[in-house]
DNA sequence: TCTTTATGGTGAG
DNA sequence: TCACCCTAAAGAT
């Protein structure tokens, strides 16, 4: 469950099936959090949040659970009491008379007081959320040329969850694809144009992943090409994990390559490497 | 039954 | 940039 707009979209699943009323029972996998049972259970919860890719389950009194997915945690939300057939480790069990959320195999979670939120170590040097409805175009703008920013390569800087949270593997070769910006630049050597388009890419493509359940591609396309029986893999996205198949806008061949372990992917024509 | 890969993140050098 | 941690599933043997 591993970008932004998966972990919102799981959020939201939780919070319908437990925000708003009391947890009747709360149950940590790791002993260091047993402690806090008896703290959660039968306190309401308040809210289901996000910060990019880390969700904090708030309940009244202050506390917040913490998890971070990573690449493995899943949640599931099941009729109260009820477990899914999965052979995956159970780590965390939020329950109330009707439903209960489970969160499995993630090993990042923790329970926080309010001042902890605020100086956790990964909490507190996110930088804005893509998916926050109150980030602005300007503002991304704004941030791309700030200095901190504006020297580095976009293939690091998009993954660099301090610039802005919640763009993982997927979201930077498609954000790049969608901006028509080759991942080797750098900010500061971005027109005025281009750095428009990036700003943009970054919220809409990752809005539409969130509406789409991960489909980064256009809608209408994917739909078509699925239809077709097409893999997973080979509709869902413009060019993530498309390596030498055909780009859908200009015909070309994708390219992929991989640097600090993670893959990237281009369309060479769309994504010129060098400024026009 | 192995080995590899993965949409994540940290810390050392 | 690399090694490593986390865990599950897919791929190779």
């Amino acid at each position: 469950m591993p970008e932004g707009p998966e972990i919102r979209r799981a959020a939201d699943r939780v919070a319908r099936a437990i925000a708003g009323r009391p947890a009747t029972r709360v149950r940590f996998a790791f002993p260091e959090l047993k402690r806090f049972e008896r703290r959660l259970s039968g306190k309401r919860v308040d809210a289901v949040d996000t910060r990019g890719k880390a969700m904090l389950i708030r309940f009244e009194g202050g506390l917040s659970i913490y998890s971070h997915s990573q690449l493995y945690g899943r949640w599931y939300v099941r009729p109260a009491g009820q477990l899914p057939r999965t052979g995956r480790t159970l780590r965390l069990a939020i329950h109330n008379p009707d439903r209960s959320a489970l969160l499995y195999s993630a090993s990042e979670i923790d329970v926080l007081r309010p001042a902890e939120i605020e100086t956790h170590p990964f909490l507190s040097r996110l930088g804005p959320d893509a998916l926050d409805r109150e980030l602005t175009d300007s503002a991304l703008e704004a941030r791309l040329a700030d200095a901190r920013f504006a020297r580095r390569q976009l293939a690091a800087l998009l993954l660099d969850q301090g610039f802005v949270a919640g763009i993982g593997n997927y979201l930077r070769s498609e954000i790049l694809f969608v901006a028509g910006i080759h991942p080797a630049r750098r900010p500061r050597d971005l027109s005025d144009d281009e750095r428009h388009a990036l700003a943009r890419a970054i919220r809409r493509v990752s809005r539409r992943s969130y509406r789409s359940a991960g489909i980064t591609n256009d809608l209408e396309r994917a739909r078509e090409l699925r239809a077709r029986g097409l893999s997973r893999s080979a509709y869902r996205h413009h060019v993530f994990g498309r390596a030498g198949e055909r780009c859908w806008s200009c015909g070309g061949v994708i390219e992929s390559s991989t640097r600090g372990g993670r893959r990237l992917f281009v369309c060479p024509s769309c994504q010129p490497a060098a400024q026009a």
